[in-house]
DNA sequence: ACCAAAAACAGAATATTTTTCTGTAAAAGT
DNA sequence: ACTTTTACAGAAAAATATTCTGTTTTTGGT
């Protein structure tokens, strides 16, 4: 499973567009098609390349307001956690949510459409789970860098 | 640029697999693949489909830690915020920057492979930059939800 | 209500891409 | 040294994307 140079050149690639056909790949990298498409499909199936997705633009989508919400839990215990985690998966405007060390418990990213569907998730969606006892809002005023590019 | 019901289907398969076909998502969907064609052309020409991309496995990659950081400024002026970002845009381990409210000024996600790589990244390349006063390290202990996708 | 124009769609033809097949050369294992 | 495996090239086949033609529906204006 180790991966050699010409696997990485293939790897990065693929990050940056999902839609660069074999043979632009073949052509960057002085190969013929049938080891480019070995390769490509031996990644997938190693699970290296874990899905292709298309990204939209959230402000088009009318999303315009993304916030960290720093989240306390009533109790660290297994259970607490657990029921934490299931309901965050049913919740769609929460796009990362993370287990942290620190003052609080969790750190998630909301993307939601403007301060009133915040307030409306933040009352109705979060705060009313009962493993939440605290939330602290970390407002994000301005974008400087997304990236789904991992360093090769 | 409104999106009606079959631009928001054709959205929501999308952004879930890019590798759908037009014959896929038309069959989905219900339709022929020249609607289909038409409308993610259109898609693509407004900007609501961004790119495509492909999702790898970090840690098959060796990137065993994720950390926030939470960086404050010396000054909060318009100069060291620029300077702040630009040098940010240069650091292939900072997949996510944003400018917030709050304690601090800037919210960071850092992908890396351990904390022996973190300290480095920490001492050599984050806290010499000359606009950096404060960093604060939230540790991510377990990744709950990570998605790209967003709720339309 | 009527007409012209535009938009949305279906089906077929074409071009491009992916996948499979065949074979060769290099590398690895015994 | 010999066999097996791996990596690769080129070509054929299959699948997909793109373009073209034409019909239906919708829209906007009078």
């Amino acid at each position: 499973m180790a991966l050699d140079e010409i696997d990485k050149k293939i790897l990065r690639l693929l990050q940056e567009d999902a839609h660069y056909t074999l043979k632009d790949i073949a052509n960057k990298i002085n190969l013929s098609l049938t080891p480019v498409h070995d390769r490509v499909k031996r990644l997938e199936k190693d699970g290296i390349i874990e899905k292709y997705v298309t990204l939209l633009d959230k402000k088009k989508l009318g999303n315009n307001l993304t916030v960290y919400c720093q989240v306390t839990l009533t109790k660290q215990t297994y259970d607490t956690s657990e029921g934490f985690n299931q309901s965050i998966l049913n919740l769609p405007e929460v796009v990362e949510c993370n287990y942290v060390s620190g003052n609080f418990d969790y750190m998630l990213k909301i993307i939601i459409p403007d301060m009133e569907s915040y307030h409306h998730f933040h009352q109705k969606k979060l705060s009313v789970l009962p493993e939440v006892s605290l939330i602290n809002t970390v407002f994000v005023i301005s974008e400087v860098k997304s990236t789904t590019v991992l360093p090769i």
